[in-house]
DNA sequence: CCAAGACTGTACGGTTGCATACAGTCATGA
DNA sequence: TCATGACTGTATGCAACCGTACAGTCTTGG
């Protein structure tokens, strides 16, 4: 414990929250992601499937805006699972711009093992955390967040009007 | 329309808790990332150049492991760093494999403005919220992470017996 | 001494995500 | 009406990271 752990970006996680998150963070992506690969699925597809599972047939800008995700990211993720038979594009009566995406059946039946590994997950995860606990960790978390949306909020120019300092990455 | 959220992947965050932390795990690292732009820095890199400054010049594989990289990404750092001047690589006396990597004059310069940027955002990040309530957290979420790595720990292939423990660094 | 194995840094390919640019389509207002 | 702008999905380039493979260099056991 020398006297030079005042800062340091590496410090261990009890002395620094953030990077705790961040590490947490990172082991639960990876956790989902390797009880996925059962069904050959990363934690986003299977996030995708389920939201499908859920609320019927949507946009892919919708489901991207719900994953927190670009559309194009979206779209390719649904070009894969179309592929595999799991979910089908159809066109919208309404809007000759937007496929409506819509699990096969063979999708919906996977979503019900997503559904599975998801629940057992979580439990894993609460594992000898209360309720209570798991409450005021939440809340907790929901603050930080809550502090970060402000942090960015001034630095964040309104709409980028004219990026004239560093904004000239093309022609 | 959302009768149905029992189980669902995307839920509302304060039904999720481990979509709450990875929500903020990524706000987090947007927040870092937006402030270190003013250095044309990353989280990464200054996390690295942060590491440098704090235990001196050391091979690529050492900082490769404390900061949780793989070496090959680690490598392509130091070059980025080392081409700006912020770093250079010296040969090691005793092994003629590796580079000891050190910072520069203008390195150190650029550290404690790297310094100052984390502690404002830490601050930015705790505020509203006690040191008790700080501590709680992580400890829940130390508690998270521990429930993580059990139930990791029986579907990773018997591979590494000991697996570190990541008692390191302070040594 | 020296062959076999371990370790370091690098090269390469693959994955995943973002941002931008674009063509096609809708919607609005003069 | 129809020109303008907004929106949808897609293509493309960029960035970050991973895992593997490789050559060069220690290290160790015979």
């Amino acid at each position: 414990m020398s006297a030079t752990n005042l800062h340091e970006l590496d410090a261990p996680p009890w002395r620094r929250l953030d990077s705790t998150i961040l590490s947490v963070s990172s082991d639960i992506r990876a956790l989902y992601d390797e009880r996925f690969a059962a069904l050959e699925l990363s934690l986003s597809l299977a996030s995708l499937l389920a939201y499908l599972g859920d609320f019927g047939p949507v946009s892919q800008t919708r489901a991207a805006d719900h994953l927190k995700q670009g559309r194009a990211v979206t779209g390719s993720q649904i070009d894969r699972l179309e592929k595999r038979g799991l979910l089908e594009r159809l066109p919208d009566a309404n809007d000759r711009r937007v496929w409506l995406v819509k699990l096969t059946d063979s999708g919906e039946e996977l979503v019900k093992k997503i559904i599975d590994i998801d629940e057992t997950v979580r439990a894993e995860l609460r594992n000898g955390v209360s309720r209570e606990e798991r409450q005021l960790l939440a809340s907790l978390l929901l603050r930080l967040q809550s502090n970060i949306a402000t942090a960015r909020m001034g630095e964040t120019e309104p709409k980028a009007p004219h990026p004239t300092h560093n904004g000239d990455t093309n022609a």
